[in-house]
RNA sequence: GGGCGUGUAGCUUAGUUUGGCUGGAGCACCCGGCUGAUAACCGGGAGGUCACAGGUUCAAAUCCUGUCAUGCCCA
């Protein structure tokens, strides 16, 4: 059992309290900052902690500094920064290094804008090294925005060393995990379908696609396949015309119902467009969708699955067009279980290279896979005299001529759909095989999916469905981009032998290069393009030239872990007491994204885990709920709050506003709130303690002055037993990631039980002015509680917390030991005591139960009564006068039961009674009203009563119980049982004198606020006082409270400058006169 | 289209895991009270289709199914 250090020399120089100032959050937080930079208290926070020698490592997710940081940054910084701090003050050495991402195509696409360069056509006349050059400038447009927004919320990470992905040193470390899956055999070279611009020639990613979505009228075609082996056409449909002389196969389902049909008669209606059927033609496609697709009358010879179909071969469209000589799959029915029966003919035309379905299924099965579409966007030669060299999308009609031309059309339609459309040139985009390099993710599921799993995610379902759904699910990472600003890939290939090698390092790539390369002034493109190796391959004198990608720049914040150290060419040691990472946090669109590629790295290079812990954060949105964006307009700037509540305030409102990882829709009014209830709050309790302390010199470790605990009243052994409480709440929500409960429960301790109760309750001992045990008691009690207050918020709300730590002990609250204590530091906080808290939230609860029975009595709480009395529950023994003095009641006592406060009344039942009396139920019940209750009713029990000649029975009355004349009482249910409260209503001259004292003294008081004055100046009172007699005791009682000097009472007549206010209909007039 | 979240008073939210008292707070509003630390606090009032529709159950904000809205990710 550790005992409570209430004196904690920290090695403080200023440990009396000063008196303080008025809130002014802004200038209190600027001044901290420039303070931590002098004092280094940052970097100390971090060397103090070395000793214990226990690290806890944090990995900075890198922001891209080419966008101005708004507020959604500041909750993601919010959070790493504050479990930082937490893990410091447990004693933990928490080294935060910055990181900035500085590849992409963001990037690139900001630049392009700036300089009007819409393809890569324009880039490369440009000049891909001057373009180069501009990419590395803008990745730094905001890095000052970033830097002052960073430093103004007091998210402490280090900024002046920070890891950049751009930097030679990175991008080596990432070359050598790339080749760690090289040597692996992890890494290919495949194709990737992607959504491509023939007029800027480049492909694009989601994002960009998700721009550029346009609703677009297109034919769309319903075209027979003629089978070898079987007298009939299999039906399939397409919306994309250009990509049929590209079809390779078929896609059926093989558990899909499929029917063989024979054109009976000719279709009634008139016929749209081109195509048609002959009678006796026979068709094949899914039963479901039958009515949908035939025009004609038809009868079904045949019924069958999907199955049956497979493997039937039919006659390519364009023959010639694909050579299929080496796939034995080529124009056959293939089983795919992607086709559906929504919509089309449920048989799925399929094209190797223009479609990812397409592409996958024909890699399973083995289509060929040849492109009839050049990367211009044109048909390639071969494929057919009309389309050669002609741009597929003006094609449309030309192929569906031809095919009527055939006999092969059956219907065409126009269709409408969303289709994705370049944001830059608004052209169609096609959906184009792309080479590309891949790591083969799907050869390590199991390894991933085992390390996902030992990671503890918060919340739990990012972990196990979002993230698990997608590992489940993994398919190959491609990693390479067709661009220009980002991680040159380091692949070179002989031009002789075609031989693959992945450089690994500088020094690598330095030995293998021929004479005449020159060796590149830094790893980026244009430069490394230029580098020529010699093929390592025995036997071959060959030629390596690099291919010419850069990497996906996920795969570069991917290596943080490690490339942030230039691990494995330095830092050997920083890098392995670093990894695993103990803890991540980012918001929750990194799943996929930075939590999904340092799994996907760590798995591949090291086959562990990256990370023991993340946070995955919701998003803020505006106060509608809605995503904040530019075009909006709803985005907020930090800087509005920064400048005006200060940052703590932010920080403590987003921390307290909702769970870590529910979205939060961010409203200005609670920031606001916040500061008004916690900050203030907390502040003038501080205000309240050091401006007396300062007073009286109070000298928290002066020993002498010290007063142990056990003798200190029942009241501060009270709020440090909740003190104890509160903290232990607070850090078990800490630690299962409940930061908002956390919050919320020390708000509700500063607000109600330290401020408006302990503070409150204990005001009178402070004003004292000669020295005595119970006001050092007091002192001694504050100032350990706010202490171990500021150390629990101080990681959520570094200022104040600090500010109010200083100014108590002299020193930094961050270099403070955590109070709950940790496996490295000790525990320190006061003892608890139950039953005391028991008591005091009895006894609040029967203060606020006498405040309700004054507003229905009518009562003000000034006006004090004669008696009250406890009845039921346990006794209260500590607080009685507590009570005593809140209910405003002179004499509290305590009863067994109520019956002493209660009557019974009797009320009639009209119902049984009018029946009874008729015409005389008039008289029946005024006699009743009048009639004594208690010896009616026995006279009814004896079956003698009678009213007006009628006998009256149980049934004609009801019986209630009442507070008798002159009491009221109510009664609060607590799991005991039952307890009641009861006042004494009655009012005389004595207790009205009384109340209009109190009157009296609060309305001085407040004037004496109004007029400024200070607390210890007397004053000159007037008083008059028009139809109640003020006892002379009670004006004593009002000159020593309002520090009356020379009072008068009803003498003369009130000025015209004197106050008034009406009590219970008696006029008050007042007059003070500074002396 | 698919996966994962979210939806409770005008606003911000607790309660949902494990069904059970009259769905609890704060802001704002109205009435009253307390106050020489406080933009704080206390009592009362008004304000609720617990997104909607079904279902299970003696009992549903809570469990199940579907729908709608909204957010993220993937197509």
């Amino acid at each position: 059992m550790v005992t409570f250090k209430t004196i904690t020399n920290l090695g403080g120089c200023m440990v009396v309290p000063k008196s303080t100032k008025n809130l002014d959050p802004v200038s209190l937080e600027t001044y901290l900052i420039e303070l931590w930079q002098e004092e280094k208290t940052f970097e100390k926070s971090i060397d103090s902690r070395r000793e214990n020698n226990s690290p806890f490592t944090f990995l900075e997710g890198p922001p891209t500094a080419n966008g101005k940081p708004g507020i959604h940054h500041v909750i993601s910084r919010l959070f790493k920064d504050m479990v930082c701090r937490w893990k410091t003050m447990e004693g933990h050495i928490v080294e935060r290094k910055a990181g900035w991402d500085t590849h992409g195509l963001p990037v690139e696409i900001e630049v392009q804008k700036q300089l009007n360069l819409m393809s890569n056509e324009a880039i490369e006349k440009f000049g891909m090294e001057k373009f180069n050059k501009k990419c590395k400038e803008s990745v730094w447009t905001y890095e000052e925005a970033w830097r002052e927004m960073t430093e103004r919320m007091a998210f402490w990470v280090d900024m002046d060393n920070p890891y950049v992905t751009l930097h030679d040193e990175f991008i080596e470390s990432a070359w050598w995990s790339l080749k760690q899956m090289f040597d692996k055999g992890l890494l290919f070279r495949g194709h990737k379908v992607l959504p491509y611009c023939p007029q800027t020639g480049t492909s694009y990613s989601s994002h960009e696609v998700a721009l550029g979505y346009k609703e677009v009228a297109e034919p769309a075609v319903y075209v027979k396949f003629e089978l070898e082996n079987i007298d009939a056409s299999i039906l399939a449909w397409t919306t994309t015309p250009w990509t049929l002389p590209g079809n390779v196969g078929l896609a059926v389902g093989p558990e899909v119902t499929y029917c063989k049909v024979r054109i009976t008669h000719l279709p009634s209606d008139s016929w749209e467009g081109r195509g048609g059927a002959e009678i006796g033609e026979q068709l094949i496609l899914a039963k479901d969708l039958m009515n949908d697709v035939l025009r004609h009358h038809v009868e079904v010879i045949e019924e069958f699955p999907g199955s049956k179909l497979v493997g039937e071969s039919y006659k390519p469209l364009f023959p010639g067009a694909i050579d299929g000589s080496d796939s034995k799959s080529a124009w056959t029915v293939v089983s795919a279980d992607f086709v559906t029966t929504s919509d089309g003919t449920g048989v799925v035309h399929t094209a190797v290279m223009y479609g990812e379905d397409d592409y996958k299924l024909g890699m399973d099965v083995g289509f060929p896979a040849q492109h009839t579409v050049g990367m211009d966007g044109s048909f390639v030669d071969g494929v057919h005299a009309d389309l050669d060299g002609r741009y597929v999308k003006e094609c449309d009609d030309v192929i569906i001529n031809l095919l009527t031309e055939q006999g092969k059309l059956y219907r065409e339609h126009i269709y409408t759909h969303d289709y994705p459309h370049c944001w830059r040139t608004d052209h169609p985009l096609l959906y184009y095989a792309m080479d590309s390099w891949f790591v083969r993710m799907t050869e390590v599921k199991e390894q991933i999916l085992e390390h996902n799993s030992n990671v503890e995610w918060a919340p739990e379902w990012t972990g196990t469905k979002r993230m698990g759904e997608w590992l489940s699910n993994i398919k190959d990472w491609a990693i390479s981009r067709e661009r220009y600003w980002g991680t040159p890939l380091p692949v070179w290939i002989c031009s002789e032998c075609g031989n693959e090698h992945c450089v690994g390092s500088i020094e690598e790539m330095k030995s293998m290069k021929t004479q005449s390369s020159p060796m590149p002034p830094e790893l980026h493109r244009p430069y490394v393009d230029d580098v020529v190796l010699h093929c390592p391959e025995v036997g071959c004198s060959g030629k390596m030239k690099r291919e010419p990608y850069v990497m996906d720049c996920w795969f570069d914040s991917g290596c943080a872990s490690f490339a942030q150290w230039h691990y494995p060419f330095k830092n050997e040691d920083k890098f392995s007491g670093s990894f695993p990472v103990d803890y991540i946090c980012e918001a929750v669109d990194q799943t996929r994204g930075w939590f999904y590629s340092l799994l996907a790295v760590a798995t591949t290079v090291f086959n562990q885990q990256c990370f023991n812990s993340c946070l995955s954060l919701g998003h803020i949105l505006d106060k509608d709920g809605k995503k904040m964006s530019k075009s909006k307009g709803n985005v907020v700037n930090p800087w509005d709050h920064f400048n005006k509540e200060g940052a703590d305030p932010i920080r403590w409102y987003m921390t307290t506003q909702s769970a870590p990882w529910s979205p939060t829709n961010f409203d200005p009014n609670g920031v606001r709130e916040s500061y008004a209830k916690m900050f203030l709050t907390l502040w003038n309790v501080y205000k309240f303690h050091a401006d007396y302390a300062a007073l009286d010199g109070f000298d928290p470790e002066d020993e002498s002055g010290f007063i142990e605990i056990n003798s200190r009243s029942s009241l501060d052994k009270w709020i440090l037993s909740k003190v104890t409480q509160v903290a232990d709440e607070y850090h078990n929500h800490f630690v299962s990631w409940d930061f908002h409960k956390a919050g919320r429960a020390l708000e509700k301790f500063v607000i109600n039980d330290l401020s408006n109760w302990y503070v409150r309750r204990s005001r009178r001992r402070l004003w004292e002015e000669s020295d005595s045990t119970d006001k050092r008691a007091c002192q001694h009690t504050l100032h350990e509680v706010i202490l171990i207050v500021t150390r629990l918020m101080a990681p959520v709300s570094p200022f104040m917390s600090d500010e109010i730590h200083r100014g108590l002990t002299g020193i930094s609250v961050h270099l403070a030991d955590w109070p709950t204590g940790s496996s490295i530091v000790e525990r320190n906080l006061p003892p608890r005591d139950t039953s005391l808290e028991e008591e005091m939230s009895l006894v609040r609860n029967l203060a606020e139960t006498g405040r309700r029975i004054r507003v229905e009595q009518d009562r003000r709480q000034r006006l004090p009564c004669r008696s009250g009395w406890i009845v039921g529950g346990p006794k209260i023994t500590q607080f009685k006068e507590i009570l005593a003095d809140e209910l405003n009641v002179e004499n509290l006592m305590t009863e067994e039961d109520l019956d002493s406060f209660q009557k019974i009344i009797i009320a009639p039942n009209r119902k049984s009674l009018g029946a009874k009396c008729r015409a005389d139920l008039p008289t029946v019940l005024s006699e009743l009203e009048a009639i004594d209750a208690e010896s009616f009713l026995l006279e009814i029990e004896a079956g003698i009563a009678a009213i007006g000649g009628y006998e009256i029975e149980m049934s004609d009355i009801e019986i209630r119980r009442v507070e008798k004349d002159g009491f009221a009482a109510s009664t609060i249910t607590l799991e005991e049982g039952d307890i009641s409260l009861v006042l004494d209503m009655e009012r005389d001259d004595d207790l009205l004198s009384k109340g209009l004292a109190r009157d009296i003294i609060r309305r001085v008081q407040a004037k004496r606020k109004d007029l400024d004055l200070d607390i210890e100046s007397k004053i000159s009172l007037s008083v008059w006082i028009e139809g109640l007699e003020l006892f002379d005791v009670d004006w004593e009682h009002i000159k020593i409270e309002t520090r009356t000097e020379n009072g008068s009472l009803n003498v003369e007549k009130p000025r015209e400058t004197s106050d008034s206010f009406l009590v219970d209909g008696t006029k008050v007039y007042f007059h003070i006169d500074n002396n």
